[in-house]
RNA sequence: GCCGGGAUGGCGGAAUCGGUAGACGCACGGGACUCAAAAUCCCGCGGCCGCAAGGUCAUGCGAGUUCGACUCUCGCUCCCGGCACCA
């Protein structure tokens, strides 16, 4: 055995013996029950990052942690091959997007086996291949005859100087981030895919998925959004048999609306426009304005009026009609009856255009203070509203209802938030949409016998317009119907869709004759998902609905992909800046700056080592390329080794709580590891056996210490399991030089404690010491309840619930006993002072608390 | 703006059902070993008062419930994630 803890040598070796025995191949098998564990797979952007590093040493701990507790594990590894970043990349360096991707596919592949994860290489992919987004297309033709795709318009940003479609991340304050050029929007026609068809099951089967964290099951169904409220109606002023709809949830305030706003893309706001400039100039403004909907509601509300007037359903009376900014036209009518008095938005709008205010809801048994500082929004009871007065929220709600029903003028209906995702994409890396557009025959879909409709891989985009777009040899093809000329559609898919159902194709990546195979049957559900919390609405939304396509299609017999999802969360490092006079900012890597201390620990100072010259600190904030506080896991590996880094960063924190990146964190994994095997070296060579006593004392350490780490392992909380591994080494090292059954017990159990954490070095000291040949298939230890076993125990003493100190009683004693000893007890009775006793709390196990 | 989450010593974090706040680690201080340094080992380590015993304050801020609150309720502040074309 090798006296100095090595671990490049010790991680070679490791990971020869587990390819030698292709350890991690998964195969289907009936005598154990399997445990399909996954993280969401990498971008190829280059290299990993440490979040990618944290992802995958969460997923292998589970994968090898389930394996020892007798599971027939699987953790597959693949590439989200399509995307942007691709294309940005080909044209800084003028290479092909997927010769980019493919390099990088090589290099992160080698970064991820040098960590050693227990992946099932075999079944590998990239999105970017024809053999697995012919599948996208495929699905996407059934989805076409079922009518859950269908064609519409859309709107996208478009920048005017480079004649192309950008990406909202593209955008950078409402101008093109190439050309500066103000982007405009642009309606363009699109294929959307109806996930509002499932919106409903999306909602409730929320309620079966226990193993989701509660934070993103609320996160989804209030992007799903289900209101229910009134359709309302009302009629136009200078035309009685058109309307003007609006949709409501508070139908109860009624009686208080003053006026009505629509949508700048409203139909009624363009009509207004045509013989009224101020008002046209006005919707172009708002149209020219952001798509993104942060942007939208963040900005400063602005309205005009268009002249038109509407009618009030219930009370005759006549309404303007305004158009405002604040109303969306993607929600709901694209309307709305503003209510000042009980709105905030509407208060805000009708304040500064100096529109009516008229109350009519109140608190339970008071009145509302008028006049309003702002509007009272809570369900109260309805006054001043005619028949309606002295209703509650529901009453007034329904009988207002009814009323419009008599009328024809309203209905009670449902409305979603959710929108149907639109997957049109006009850029080259991504999956083709497989159309074919004829001029006799109309949008013609490409027929399953010629799929998959294959991207070229040569073409180096621009930056101006789609590449496919420009290269005849993909778009000339002929008619499927008539076998005349036609045009092949250039736009791709989101690469959501190649994403929404790789882990499906998991279980079946060579298979060539179809999309799933009965194979898929074994391993599907995924028993744990695991990935950032950035990911809690869109990913995970759109997969749980193709989940549901595929299985309404007979393909899967699923309802749901993931049992159990592990959101775990963001990286973070400190920010170093400087802020030249002209207030430009300059980013320092944090490796790059020296921190000083003053003798009590405290930072007296940071300076950049390059010039000694001070930068200022900006907090804590997630690692990115913009703000230069990466650290490249891939210098950590070659300095600490990989059980280093899986250590660290399982140790730093708690898996869904944002890691803070720290060098001496990362210093003190290492020593704790060279502590590890130090003590192996010292086990080897022991010779003695302790005493009764100290044997005991271990075992109770030792073996209470594995209880709490089984039940934190449950909780997956790993960052507790690796603080009893540094516990129980602890207590080995008290009995150090001692080598009997005690701390040979004690040993085994530290390893196969810390092996899913740190492998290698488990795996080598495992062998080395004689515990067997491979510790992979060990089982898990168990606690021997014998071992806790105590005559004694300790209980707390307070009195009014301040610690007061604290006695040893038999495990056995009685209620009477203990509150007997607790008040003569001499620190209970210097503060209960001769006081009158009120009662005596006694909690078996903890305390009493004696109350005067 | 809307939705979700977070805040505990100098720092990362622990505290299972409301029951000893600060486990474990880092940083720092003192000591041992060493010609010296690194590595390693031992001791100390929330603030304030105190020689000590001990006392007292303390889990972002302000209220409340309770014998007892980091934990529950209400109201704030700041930070982070998402907002539908980044992945």
């Amino acid at each position: 055995m090798q006296a100095r803890y090595q671990p490049a040598e010790i991680e070679r070796q490791a990971q020869s013996h587990w390819q030698a025995h292709k350890a991690f191949r998964a195969v289907e098998q009936s005598d154990k029950p399997k445990y399909y564990c996954l993280s969401m797979f990498p971008y190829p952007s280059g290299k990993l990052h440490m979040g990618h590093v944290r992802n995958y040493t969460i997923g292998d701990v589970l994968t090898r942690f389930y394996r020892m507790k007798g599971y027939n594990v699987l953790q597959p590894m693949g590439w989200d091959a399509f995307g942007l970043p691709a294309e940005n990349a080909a044209m800084a360096n003028n290479v092909p997007p997927a010769k980019w991707t493919y390099d990088n596919i090589a290099y992160m592949k080698k970064q991820l086996q040098s960590l050693g994860f227990a992946i099932d290489w075999q079944r590998e992919f990239a999105t970017c291949k024809p053999d697995y987004y012919r599948w996208n297309q495929w699905l996407f033709l059934r989805m076409l005859e079922k009518g859950l795709a269908y064609k519409k318009a859309g709107v996208v940003n478009w920048d005017p100087v480079d004649q192309t479609v950008l990406a909202n991340e593209q955008v950078i304050d409402g101008r093109g981030w190439r050309t500066g050029a103000p982007v405009e929007k642009r309606e363009i026609p699109m294929y959307y895919l109806k996930i509002t068809a499932y919106a409903d099951e999306l909602l409730e089967a929320l309620e079966q998925l226990p193993g989701w964290p509660e934070r993103v099951k609320t996160m989804q169904a209030n992007w799903i959004g289900k209101s229910e409220g009134v359709e309302i109606a009302f009629p136009y002023a200078d035309d009685h048999a058109q309307s003007l709809k609006v949709f409501t949830t508070r139908a109860d305030t009624l009686m208080g609306a003053t006026y009505c706003a629509v949508a700048a893309e409203h139909p009624l706001a363009t009509r207004s426009a045509k013989n009224n400039q101020q008002l046209a100039t006005f919707i172009e403004e708002c149209k020219r304005g952001a798509v993104m909907e942060a942007e939208l509601a963040s900005q400063e509300k602005k309205g005009m009026a268009t002249g038109l007037f509407v009618i009030h359903p219930l009370s005759g009376e006549k309404l303007p009609v305004w158009v405002a900014n604040y109303v969306l036209m993607g929600y709901g009518e694209g309307a709305v009856m503003a209510v000042p008095a009980h709105d905030q938005r509407d208060f805000e709008f009708a304040t500064q255009y100096r529109l009516p205010i008229k109350c009519v809801i109140k608190p339970v048994g008071a009145s509302l203070k008028q006049p309003l500082t702002g509007a009272y929004v809570e369900h109260g009871i309805s006054f001043d509203s005619g028949e309606f007065s002295g209703l509650n929220f529901q009453q007034a709600v329904d009988a207002i209802a009814a009323a419009l029903n008599k009328k024809r003028l309203g209905r009670k209906r449902v409305q979603y938030r959710l929108r149907d995702w639109g997957i049109s994409r006009q850029r080259y890396w991504g999956t083709p949409i497989p159309i074919i557009h004829c001029a006799y025959c109309g949008d013609v879909p490409v027929p399953d016998e010629q799929l998959p409709v294959v991207l070229p891989e040569n073409l180096v985009p621009d930056g101006t317009g789609n590449p496919l777009a420009k290269t005849p040899s993909f778009y000339d093809c002929l008619c499927p119907k008539c076998n005349k000329k036609a045009k092949r559609e250039t736009d791709t898919m989101d690469t959501f869709v190649d994403s929404s159902w790789y882990y499906i194709r998991y279980a079946c990546p060579d298979q060539k004759r179809a999309m799933v195979d009965e194979r898929v049957r074994y391993w599907l559900q995924v028993d744990q998902y695991i990935g950032g919390i950035e990911h809690a609405i869109l990913h995970l939304l759109y997969s749980r609905f193709w989940t549901k396509v595929m299985r309404d299609l007979g393909l899967v017999k699923l309802d749901e992909p993931f049992t159990n999802l592990l959101t775990q969360g963001m990286v973070l490092n400190e920010i170093f800046f400087r802020k030249s006079a002209n207030g430009r900012i300059t980013y320092y890597n944090p490796a790059d700056v020296e921190i000083s201390m003053d003798d009590k620990g405290q930072r007296t100072c940071a300076k950049l080592k390059a010039d000694g010259l001070p930068v200022e600190s900006g907090g804590m904030g997630t690692m990115s390329k913009s703000r230069n506080n990466g650290v490249d896991p891939q210098a950590l590996i070659e300095e600490y080794g990989a059980d280093t880094a899986r250590l660290f960063v399982m140790f730093a924190s708690p898996p869904e709580q944002t890691l803070e990146w720290s060098d001496t964190g990362v210093e003190g994994a290492a020593r704790f590891l060279r502590r590890l095997w130090n003590y192996g070296v010292e086990f080897e060579n022991g010779a003695i056996t302790a005493g009764l006593q100290l044997q005991k004392a271990t075992r109770f350490e030792i073996h209470s210490v594995l209880k709490q780490a089984n039940y934190d392992m449950a909780k997956h909380q790993f960052n507790t399991v690796a603080s009893a591994a540094m516990k129980i080494l602890n207590a080995l090292d008290r009995m150090r030089g001692v080598k009997d059954d005690v701390a040979k017990e004690g040993l085994s159990i530290l390893l196969r404690l810390l092996y899913p954490i740190t492998p290698h070095i488990s795996h080598q000291l495992w062998r080395e010491l004689g515990y067997g040949e491979d510790i992979l298939d060990a089982p898990w230890p168990a606690v021997d309840e014998a071992a806790l076993e105590q005559d004694e125990i300790e209980l707390v003493l307070q009195v009014n619930g301040k610690l007061r100190g604290n006695m040893r009683v038999p495990r056995e004693a009685a209620r009477e006993a203990i509150e007997k000893m607790a008040l003569t007890h001499p620190s209970v009775q210097k503060y209960v002072n001769g006081q009158p006793i009120k009662k005596v709390v006694v909690v078996p196990g903890r305390l009493v608390n004696v109350v005067v």
